[in-house]
DNA sequence: CATACTTATGCAAGCGCTTACATGCACTGT
DNA sequence: ACAGTGCATGTAAGCGCTTGCATAAGTATG
């Protein structure tokens, strides 16, 4: 393995200044800098980062935790996390917590000495077990705030609360929501968003689930939704609602006449030959720009840190969800 | 920031001996390790995996490089690769090529000063420009067989010839093969399996595409390939197919009477409402663990490497896809 | 021409940890 | 009682790189 103070020798440099070529090459005499850099690829030399890591006191590697690595609604996420962080000069290492709580707790813990910020997507942890692991260390949470921490959320209830007005002006009145995993933080605030807009303006929310979020949840809840005696039904999401509509199409109810569908996110392209959906869609991409940025800007401050002595107040992002209106409602 | 050096003086120890006590525990007195400990967690003390690595002269952090993060095909290899090198010890950076070639050459020579191996899959670039890049590295190939490198792959060209067989069989002889995107390696591969194996049994392989690897793309084709006097065809993968079977019954033929549909790789759990589709199932997360395995393995072994002096020679395993039988043929 | 300033480079002290080797000590067998 | 053995611990030399400070030119200023 060839090392810098190679390079110095062959060059007739120090070390100091072969390794400012690198690092700082504006200190650098033009000839010099030449003259380093070719001896440096002749030799095939490769900076080694774990040692520059070890001086520099940080690693210029991020962390990102979901809980499930292999999930159309994290893909986009996770992508713009990654090339946001790359285009930072950051390493990303992508851990899959599968939505245990523990898992978090203890990828974090093994994590901290390793990398120089975290990013929590929607974690499941309690607010107290990631406070105490992540305590002074760079953090941004994604859809889920807490006070000690930058976090960007995507405001779903607006979305939904629009959704609900949209179904009321329509007609509807007694309406379904079909619930996603149990235990899942988020669902229990849509349905009480779902609730809460729907009795301020005359109708009626009938909780059904939990079910998984896939399409044969919803090909099964089907029938159970038709003896609900509902006219419409907002589904955790747009597998679900196409099990929905592929069960109706199967027994010949008719989308939306005998049942109207919608859904929170809009996973799936295969919208061929069924109705469009009615959904209201998350931009994860940009949450996941934005808190990949906002990881960033935290680790880099330090450098410069006066004014806030480690007590900065977090910031906390919320982007818009949109509703978009298909064939289904 | 707590160091070691500062537990061992709380501990009354030296600092080889808290070294110690988490990195080689058999060593130490079974009271001071109790004592060390003590005083590590009492002071929050969190080791610095960087001085570690630098230390020990590896960094304890493996590369996976995929032509597309968010894609259902590499999903289960991701997580398998993931888990299986957690489970030994390591943490593991992802990173996404785009299928692009000089992206993959660029990420391995920024990845090699970080990571103490790679695993590339469906590497696009040259093989030679691979070779350079990986010279005297720990590297894993998936789908793409090199001979300088360990490499995992799945026997794709059986199961197709397989299906084939089974087509004839039942009748068909003039069969499409709708292909997947322009300049996939494995598309003329699979192609050229095709021909042969009909040829061999009287029938004719008719190649149309290229088209993306999209529901859409099926939909869009079903008009060509019935102009195309063909009574089967086997397509690209699992979402093409669907975009085949949807446009069908949106017209009224049937599947598998007015045409027969095979895919290669079954990525979607959609199959409802549409006959079951036949398809060569490929054991992608059994690529991932093996590949991990693999790559672990050699990093592992410099360490008492006497007998294979850097030259030991490559592995190449292969995996047996599985042909499954469905109602659409 | 002396002074101050700028620019390019070298020196050497780390960064936090691991580990080969040396030391000290309590046993064991003779 | 003494060398031999093995165990628990300490000493110190790195791992490869960055960077504050010192140094030595060269350039501008009065």
């Amino acid at each position: 393995m060839v090392t810098l103070a190679d390079v110095a020798r062959q060059a007739g440099v120090s070390l100091a200044t072969a390794s400012r070529v690198f690092g700082r090459p504006e200190m650098v005499g033009a000839e010099t800098t030449a003259r380093v850099i070719e001896v440096a690829d002749r030799l095939g030399y490769i900076a080694n980062s774990t040692a520059r890591a070890l001086a520099r006191g940080s690693s210029g590697l991020l962390g990102l935790v979901v809980p499930q690595l292999s999930s159309s609604y994290f893909a986009p996420l996770i992508s713009a996390v990654q090339s946001e962080v790359e285009s930072s000069g950051f390493e990303l290492i992508i851990v899959d917590s599968h939505g245990c709580p523990e898992s978090e707790v203890e990828i974090a813990g093994r994590l901290r000495g390793r990398v120089d910020g975290l990013i929590f997507a929607s974690p499941r942890s309690s607010g107290a077990a990631l406070a105490e692991v992540a305590r002074g260390f760079p953090i941004v949470t994604v859809n889920r705030e807490l006070s000690d921490f930058d976090s960007v959320s995507v405001d779903v209830a607006a979305g939904l609360t629009e959704l609900c007005g949209l179904l009321i002006a329509r007609g509807h009145r007694t309406i379904a929501y079909l619930g996603g995993p149990a235990g899942s933080l988020s669902d229990d605030g849509r349905f009480l968003t779902v609730r809460t807009a729907l009795e301020d303006n005359g109708g009626e929310a009938r909780r059904f689930g939990p079910v998984e979020p896939k399409v044969s949840a919803g090909t099964e809840s089907f029938s159970m939704l038709q003896r609900g005696g509902v006219s419409a039904v907002i589904a955790y999401n747009a597998l679900v609602a196409h099990g929905l509509m592929l069960a109706a199409a199967a027994v010949g109810a008719k989308v939306p006449e005998d049942l109207a569908v919608a859904a929170v996110d809009d996973l799936i392209d295969i919208g061929l030959g069924l109705p469009s959906l009615t959904a209201i869609t998350q931009p994860m991409g940009e949450a996941g720009s934005s808190a990949g940025r906002m990881l960033v800007a935290q680790v880099a401050r330090p450098r410069g840190a006066d004014s806030d002595a480690g007590t900065r107040t977090a910031q906390h992002l919320v982007l818009p969800s949109t509703l978009v209106i298909g064939e289904t409602c």
